[in-house]
DNA sequence: ATGAAAGCGCTAACAG
DNA sequence: CTGTTAGCGCTTTCAT
């Protein structure tokens, strides 16, 4: 509904008394168009503040050129890293980026996932919710041949292409850490175990438990919904917890803050009493007190790699099929809250 | 490039021994269509998993129903608060969202604009990056007709409808709350004050000092560029400071977070030494020791009405020309970090 | 209640 | 180096 109506080539053209088809090819700078003539195209485009119509171009050319991107939240670090990531590759690329996050809903995942896949993105790139049940809603991208790959929350039923994180490691090396702090009733405080992410975690929680000779005890595992309010309730059942644990792995730097305010404000001490780790290295980390221990995994790498892998496939020059798992490196990043002996920085 | 050929209209037409006129009308469920063909052609497009073609649809329409939205930054609260009530909005309304952010570079934000200004947004909701000097790329948008708006960092010279928040007065707010609090050398770390929320809350700062009769010094005015670099070295700079200031208002919680972090690690203490007020209310600021008072104002709020003003234009409901200026509320959260005198908890 | 057909703006053969 | 032309898939007037 625009005031006044459109320029299109043919009023170009008209006015140059020349074809459409010159027109064209010199909007796209071909070089087969005279230079003179390019010039002169170009400058009436300008004065008559003509602008091309993605709309005719995408519905001749059968592309849109691109590329969509699913994400659980937006306000986190880690994934607004991902995001530059992601952009620089696909703008240095000439790929348009839509942005969609699912606010950790299956529900808002699944219309998303419709919604490009109607818009019809010549890729996606994905990151699950918490409450993803099944990957149904991305089936419609496989069906029709358009690529889709998942980053970080990921499913690896081995039919999709993950850039992630090796999350059983870390977990083991978070845990060993505290174990080498001395610590013996080590809680684990995490999120859905259906997500990778966090199964994993618990993989290797329980792993360097086992090569500790540490008992593993249900009762020192808490799942929540990583919210502040959850962070409060996980903190008030630590303190119930008999013996209190005297460290806590926790999946996530925020509810590891919100956490560690609540213990302190019921006199307990960190790390003196308890130790705690979290994950992700977000800003809060270094701000909170005191400095919290955390795994650093670079979101900006993995939107890097994501893209480039989804682009080099959309251009013909891999295949995203063939390589199907990408671990991206990480690294354990000691700071007071683990520190019981205040000694050295061990990093993997 | 899809595998396989998409399905047309004109493929459920020939199965069907139907027009594509009746095709199309009964995809938009056309009541003119008798319900049974419209049962038929549904569930065969189901079947044969058609896809509406937007390209062409929005070729014929000659308008997108798409909202472009542009932001500095996508990591905060504030930010992705204000999204949420963008989309609650335009998504109740049938429109579609596009978000781009600048990264609060100019340069990016006019590549933004331009780049919204082709894929022809019906219109265009943004906040100005710390860089941005003029607003020649919003120029062809006005030129077409297309509504903009403002939220947050806008351009307040009378040609733009804007949905802010009473900066002065918050600064103002602000200001008096540390001076209430026994203050006397009130230092304000704030960032570009070309940008109207800092010049405006310098602005309450310095009204403020006025009204008190505390004479304002040059020396007292930090401005930086909001990075963590930032508020250590604005920290540096204020404990070089003599006499050393005993109040600091910063526009910004992160930034005061992160000074007042740089200022205890050199044995400040807060509220004693220095009380503190920032602003925004994010996160942070419940977790930090002590914690950090601040200014609160509701970033869904202010999206829901700037989208809701944009809808209600474009519907043709109101006009978004005749109501220029849009304020929404804003209030003092008092916390430790300004409390010389553990009172009570003003609020406006 | 349905159909025929024009045309939205652009690109890419193909022809010169 | 330039022009002619046939669609891309959809909506919508005008007929019937």
């Amino acid at each position: 509904m625009n005031k006044r109506k459109e320029v299109t080539i043919y009023d170009l053209a008209n006015k140059l008394h020349i074809s459409v088809a010159t027109v064209s090819r010199a909007l796209q700078n071909d070089r087969v168009v005279s230079k003179k003539t390019r010039k002169k195209i170009s400058d009436l485009a300008e004065e008559l503040g003509y602008r091309s119509n993605h709309f005719a171009r995408n519905l001749r050319q059968q592309q849109t050129n691109t590329i969509g991107v699913i994400v659980p939240k937006l306000n986190s670090n880690f994934i607004t890293s991902v995001l530059a990531g992601i952009e620089k590759v696909t703008t240095e690329a000439g790929y348009d980026l839509i942005i969609a996050h699912s606010s950790e809903s299956h529900e808002k995942e699944v219309a998303n996932a419709n919604n490009f896949f109607h818009k019809r993105v010549d890729g996606l790139i994905a990151s699950l919710s918490l409450d993803t049940t099944d990957l149904d809603h991305f089936k419609p991208f496989v069906n029709k041949g358009i690529p889709v790959l998942f980053f970080d929350r990921v499913e690896q039923d081995g039919n999709n292409t993950v850039v992630i994180i090796d999350n059983t490691k870390c977990g083991y090396v978070a845990t060993q850490h505290l174990i080498e702090q001395g610590c013996k009733r080590i809680a684990h405080i995490t999120s859905s175990l259906k997500r990778n992410v966090y199964s994993q975690r618990y993989k290797g929680y329980r792993d360097a438990l086992f090569d500790n000779g540490i008992p593993f005890d249900e009762s020192n595992l808490i799942v929540n919904d990583l919210s502040e309010q959850a962070g409060v309730d996980s903190a008030m059942e630590i303190m119930r917890m008999k013996p209190l644990p005297d460290g806590i792995f926790i999946v996530n730097d925020f509810v590891a803050a919100v956490c560690m305010r609540t213990l302190k404000e019921h006199g307990i001490s960190i790390p003196d009493d308890i130790a705690i780790v979290g994950f992700n290295n977000d800003a809060i980390g270094k701000l909170i007190e005191p400095p919290l221990t955390t795994i650093n995994y670079p979101g900006i790498d993995m939107g890097e790699i994501a893209a480039r892998n989804m682009i080099n496939h959309l251009k013909g020059i891999s295949n995203i099929h063939t390589t199907n798992t990408i671990i991206v490196r990480s690294e354990l990043i000691v700071r007071k809250s683990s520190l019981k002996k205040g000694n050295g920085h061990p990093q993997f």
